[in-house]
DNA sequence: AAAAACGGAATGAAAGTTCATTCTGCAAGC
DNA sequence: GCTTGCAGAATGAACTTTCATTCCGTTTTT
């Protein structure tokens, strides 16, 4: 038998992501993962439990995937391209966890520990693009928060757009759209 | 007295931009509008409708302000600029509405004549970037609809970050934007 | 056989919608 | 001018449905 608490947790994740969570009925939930309602409130406390720890548990696994050489000692350049494609690939390999996780961003229900954690991953790579800015390699005269919006913006509309299938994101063209990326944020 | 209509549409609008379409209770949109919940009712079949309505008339409105230079005959370096301009300011000045129009694209309660005038704009947009790449002035290794992503998503995080403090949209900062996303996709 | 896990009907609260009634403004009659 | 009658707008309590959560009988595990 399958774990009942990661078939809950997959379920949740794909209703959140298509329906959002006022949206989502908790029965739907307990009816896709193929469990009785009852169950869930044995591995979760409640709705909103069951949502932050989600929440958590793919920030996690999404800053793993996309900061994996964020500590390296190489070129703010390689960084900055690693980071872009596995960001990029993370985000169309695990649609509905990028989905869940873009659009429940600062939603009411998120407790302080889900908030914490996620402006402690972005804080990691305002402060790498810090000192590229110290260094002269990016633009200063905008603060490093705001280079991080711009590349997650084009990152987040890109991928939405391969999605709907306005756009499909080769290897080839994630790393044009990276170069532009560059480009806008290099001095 | 106010017109009762337009009270619960932008009742409705702030409400759905904060708090998302499930999460808006009828009667509270009511309670904003200053209105009976049953008034609602009058004007819109049920919450779907008025859903639909708000998104359609918040679409026409801001592509004539953001599309108002789209069929002159100027250079496309002008219209680009302007069109631009003319998009951060529309979403400045009228946060809830850009808020909202950008938290319900491609909703599963979004009927199809909504979806129809959405991709009907999007088009407008990618045909005029189509034809700046086959007269050799944007890149074209690349489809129109990625320099459509690329732009719709830094102006949207760029937004973003001066609602939340990060980033001062001041006319200049806006055109030093502009060149930035213009950089990134011309020739 | 005892204990833990499980399912899904039951429950009460909250939300969407309806509808009998009350207002409101205007025109006809006095 | 003042009253009366009327039509349509507005209302909000009541109704219906939906949802989160609980409860308890059943199944599985140890």
């Amino acid at each position: 038998m399958v774990d009942k608490r990661e078939a809950i947790m997959t379920a949740a994740m794909e209703l959140f992501a298509e329906r959002g969570f006022y949206g989502t009925p908790v029965p739907l939930i307990a009816e896709k993962a193929q469990v009785g309602s009852g169950t869930i409130y044995r591995y979760f406390k409640d709705k909103e439990a069951l949502v932050n720890e989600l929440y958590r548990h793919l920030k996690q696994e999404m800053f793993s995937c996309v900061g994996e050489d964020l500590g390296e000692e190489v070129p703010l350049r390689s960084i900055c391209k690693s980071s872009f494609t596995n960001w990029v690939n993370y985000a169309i390999t695990n649609q509905h966890a990028y989905k869940f996780l873009e659009s429940h961003h600062h939603q009411p229900y998120l407790d302080a520990e889900s908030q914490a954690l996620s402006e402690g991953f972005r804080n990691q790579f305002a402060a790498i693009l810090a000192t590229g800015q110290e260094q002269q390699i990016l633009k200063d005269d905008v603060p490093p928060e705001a280079l991080v919006a711009f590349v997650s913006g084009i990152v987040h509309e890109a991928v939405k757009a391969h999605w709907v299938g306005y756009l499909e994101l080769t290897p080839e063209i994630i790393d044009k759209i990276e170069e532009m990326a560059w480009q806008a944020i290099r001095n």
